[in-house]
DNA sequence: GCCAACGTTGGC
DNA sequence: GCCAACGTTGGC
């Protein structure tokens, strides 16, 4: 099992859109950049990851879990960009913001930290840990 | 709304 | 294949 963070910006599609899709999901569409179509195709079906609003809110809200793999983003004919399908978990009991986040010294190294324009990134299962219990999981 | 960081494009 | 110009992202 693999963990991953999914960046959002509330606006566009936020984790209460994700929640109204159910437990059918739906796809993460939309994604025009390689590394982070690059980590989409690495995804397996079970495989858990963040929800982040990214520009309003920065923080992660919510658990989504990857329901189907890697295939063709429907919202493009162009053949290089795919997408995988997600459905919303649960809610974060408590939001764990970017500030917190950039305060805490174990996830220093975190992609939302190091590379801040990547949408779709890997987390750790350390991270994915520690963020889980800031989060009251 | 600004602007720094960074990914992409396209001319050479 | 380099790199300048350009566009986009995302924190502040």
């Amino acid at each position: 099992m693999q963990y991953w963070l999914f960046k959002s910006e509330p606006y566009k599609w936020s984790w209460e859109d994700q929640k109204a899709e159910g437990a059918a999901g739906g796809e993460w569409d939309g994604i025009r950049n390689y590394q982070a179509r690059n980590f989409m195709r690495r995804m397996k079906v079970g495989d858990h990851g963040f929800f982040y609003h990214s520009n309003e809110g920065l923080e992660i809200v919510g658990i989504v879990e990857v329901i189907a793999e890697s295939h063709p983003d429907s919202t493009t004919d162009d053949p290089r960009w795919d997408c995988v399908d997600v459905k919303a978990v649960r809610d974060m009991p408590r939001p764990v913001t970017l500030k917190e986040i950039k305060a805490t010294p174990e996830l220093s190294e975190m992609s939302l930290v190091k590379s801040m324009r990547l949408s779709v990134q890997p987390v750790t299962a350390q991270e994915w840990a520690i963020v889980c219990r800031m989060g009251g999981l």
